[in-house]
Order: C-alpha cells, then sequence, then structure tokens
DNA sequence: CCTTACAGAACGATTGTTCTGCTTGTAAAG
DNA sequence: CTTTACAAGCAGAACAATCGTTCTGTAAGG
C-alpha cells in the first residue's frame, strides 16, 4: 500500500537543494520532462479529448509502467503539463529579449504565435477549454493560472505605460490583447485564410496602440 | 443488410414538402429536436471529452436504440447539433430585433452573452476546439462554419457602416470583435473576476465605436 | 540492503457501433 | 371501409476496443 504517491512534484521541479545530481534523479526528471513534451505533441495533435494515457506513452516512447511512476494518475500529468506550459510560455518575455519595445504590432504578432502558432500554446488552448468543465482539475489550477496572469501583467507595465499615466489601463489593454489572441484559435474555423487573420492581428494593434506608450528601458537597449 | 441508414436527415429537417405530418414524422422531428438539446446541454455541462452517448442520451431519456436510429453514429449528431446552434445563434441577430442599431457597447455586451454566457454559446466554442483536431468533424462542418461568418458579415453591414465608407472595414471590425468574444472562455481561467470581464467588454467597445457608424434603418425604427 | 526506477500484465468500467427483435403508423390492394 | 404488407420508429442486448488505474515482478543506483 501506500506505493509511490509521496514524491509528488508538487512545485515544478526539485529546484535549488541537492545541486549534485545523482544519476538515479537526472534520469527520471530525464524522463518526467520526456512525458510531458509527449503530452503536449499529444494535446496539439489530438486535443484533449482525445489525449489518452495510451497516445502518450506511445508518443514518448515510454513504458506504461514508467509512465503511472512519475505520474500515478493522469490529472497529475495534465498538472504537470500545465505548470511546465505557463513556465516556457511566461519566461521568453521576461528577459526583455522578444518583447522589442518599440513596435507594438510586432509585440502583438509574437503573442499570436506564441498563443496559436506553436505546439505550446495550442496546447495550453486546449487545456484551457477543459478546465471550464473538469472542477476537479480547475481546482488544481486556477491558482496558477491567475498567479501567472498577475506575473504577465507586471511584465507587461515594465514595457508599456499609458499616455493616461494609469498602469491598470496598460494591464486591461494586454489583458485585451491576451483575450484576442486567444479567440484566433476558436475564430480560425470560420475564418480559414491565414491573410485575414494576420490583417486582423494587425488591425487591432492599430487599434490598442494609440493607448500604449514605450517606457524608456533602462538596462539593455540593444542599441 | 441496409437496415436504416437511407434517411440521412442530409440538411436540417425536411423543410417545405410534406407541409402535413403525420404522427409518425412529427414525432421523429420531436426526438431529434430533444436529443439534440440533449448534445448541447452536455458539451456545456461536461465538455467536448466527456459528451459520451451514454450521457446525451440519460440527459435527453430516450434510448439508446432511439438514439442510434437518428443519429447512426455520433459524429451525425454533432453535425446536427453544430447545425442547430449555428442556426439559433444567427437568427436573433438577423430580425434586427436584437441588435439595437444604437448603442454599439449593448451590441457588443449581447455577442459575449451570446457566445460565453448561454449554454448554446459555450456548445459551441467546445465543438469549435474540437474541429481543431478533428479532421473528419472539421471537413463535414467547415463549410458551414465559413458561410455562417459570411452570412453574419452580411448583416452587420446591413445595420452598421464604416466612417471610410469600406463595408469591409465594418467586417473586419466586427470579425476581431467575435474573436475576442470568443477569446474570453479561454480567458476566464486567467481573470475569474466577472466585473473585469465587464469591464474589458466595455472598454474593447471603446475601441471599436470610432470606426463603426450606425446605419439608418429603413422599415422599423421601433420608435 | 533497501528504496527508487521501471516493465508489463490484469482490472473493471466505459467507449461507440452493430445487431436482433418488437411495435406501430401508413399506404396500397381488395 | 377493411385488410394486408411493409418500412419506420424504437427498445435493448451484445460487441470488440479502449479508457485510466492497480497490481506484481525485476533491475539497479545509493
Amino acid at each position: 500500500m501506500t506505493t509511490a504517491r509521496l514524491h509528488s512534484s508538487a512545485t515544478s521541479q526539485s529546484s535549488t537543494k541537492n545541486g549534485a545530481n545523482g544519476v538515479r534523479q537526472r534520469q527520471s526528471l530525464e524522463a518526467r520532462h520526456k512525458l510531458i513534451e509527449a503530452t503536449i505533441a499529444c494535446l496539439d495533435k489530438f486535443g484533449y479529448a482525445d489525449t489518452s494515457i495510451a497516445r502518450i506513452q506511445d508518443q514518448a516512447s515510454v513504458s506504461r509502467g514508467a509512465l503511472t511512476h512519475h505520474f500515478p494518475s493522469k490529472e497529475e500529468l495534465v498538472v504537470a503539463t500545465i505548470d511546465s506550459l505557463l513556465e516556457t510560455l511566461l519566461r521568453p518575455s521576461l528577459p526583455s529579449k522578444k518583447l522589442s519595445q518599440t513596435d507594438i504590432v510586432a509585440d502583438l504578432r509574437w503573442l499570436a504565435r506564441n498563443m496559436t502558432g506553436t505546439a505550446r500554446g495550442r496546447a495550453l488552448s486546449e487545456v484551457l477549454m477543459a478546465t471550464r468543465t473538469d472542477k476537479k482539475l480547475s481546482a488544481r489550477v486556477s491558482s496558477r493560472l491567475t498567479d501567472w496572469n498577475t506575473k504577465l501583467d507586471e511584465a507587461v507595465v515594465g514595457f508599456y505605460a499609458s499616455p493616461t499615466g494609469d498602469d491598470d489601463d496598460v494591464r486591461q489593454i494586454w489583458m485585451i490583447a491576451r483575450t484576442f489572441m486567444r479567440g484566433l484559435i476558436l475564430q480560425q474555423p470560420f475564418t480559414p485564410d491565414p491573410a485575414q487573420i494576420e490583417q486582423a492581428i494587425n488591425r487591432f494593434g492599430a487599434l490598442i496602440a494609440p493607448y500604449l506608450e514605450t517606457r524608456k528601458r533602462e538596462g539593455v537597449t540593444d542599441a
């Protein structure tokens, strides 16, 4: 009884302590990573409804036993996958490498690509839709989602300012922008023409541009 | 062999011909309607992934035999449900009863309610997400979706005009609006506060309002 | 030596589909 | 109008396939 289940993985990886990893732990983390990546690939390819454990273990080329060892239930695997998705989708925007701090439309295009143009973005959309009805899953991840949203808001405020001086205005504009980008996935069946989608993105950028000002960047100016 | 399967139901109901319906046909249409409504309810309550035939027949209080008689496969039932959703979601906007032709923000609120505030709107979002990965389903409904989108565009052009005089601009603005509304479903897990959602809708209305003019309505003025 | 990492069989439950009957509306034949 | 025949409407069992989980057994790092 009680078998495994104690490692739980909790919040992200084992982080700081135990810096010098043994062979054991390294392989374990490798397997976990492979399974999470496989889950993302399946969510993107098959959608949430048809993402089964069998398909994931097939995609990851991992035995059923290994999978259930690392993730004793499907829910655990999905939660870990969401964690991974949030982390990688946030990171590139924080180190100022991606947000171009000059062209709002370029930033929007990057946002669109991140949300609908990559496997990770589409996979996240799949699980977001699932959380609407799956209350058990929703309870597990809702706080992480709101936290992530807040963190993203703060990052954006670091890059942009409102002509009115109200930072909440910047947050609202970018919340609207993110909502619009997410909607693209659901709008695509109606508007299959990629050119039309891109035009809409550009136009949307023009709509919000007057309400955003580039904030003076200290440090990295890249010039 | 060949049993049933020939009635097929094809495009929507039997329509015009055979105006004086017999008892037989009436009951049949009733059963079909009950099943479609049950499917919508299940999609809303359980999501696409957990909407099984067993659950649908339970929700509809209909025997398994009756269900398979009317819809020989799950795909048929889903396609018929999509047809029903598109029809009822388009109708109220056409007869000029709902679009208020005066307050753009009010129209947007109606749009938001239609897409995220009703069971039918949420059910449609579920199947839209499913069509992304289910190519068989996508092939069955994609033309209906694009047609519906075009029809909606034309209806909107009847209500609004662009200051530039370009109708395509109206179409683009409203396509952006619909995309934004659809995105609300996916943004809600990040932003659970309904007040914040409503503020965003109002703000979005303010963003697009300068680019839309009320067209003079001939006929019904309601005053 | 003992716990972790993994392999794979076995589990009952549920999936969507197919099939066999029974009832009954309906329309043609008498 | 009655009779007869046939297909439509429906009920429910049976189907193989797949679902997610649990279990037993083996290998190896610490």
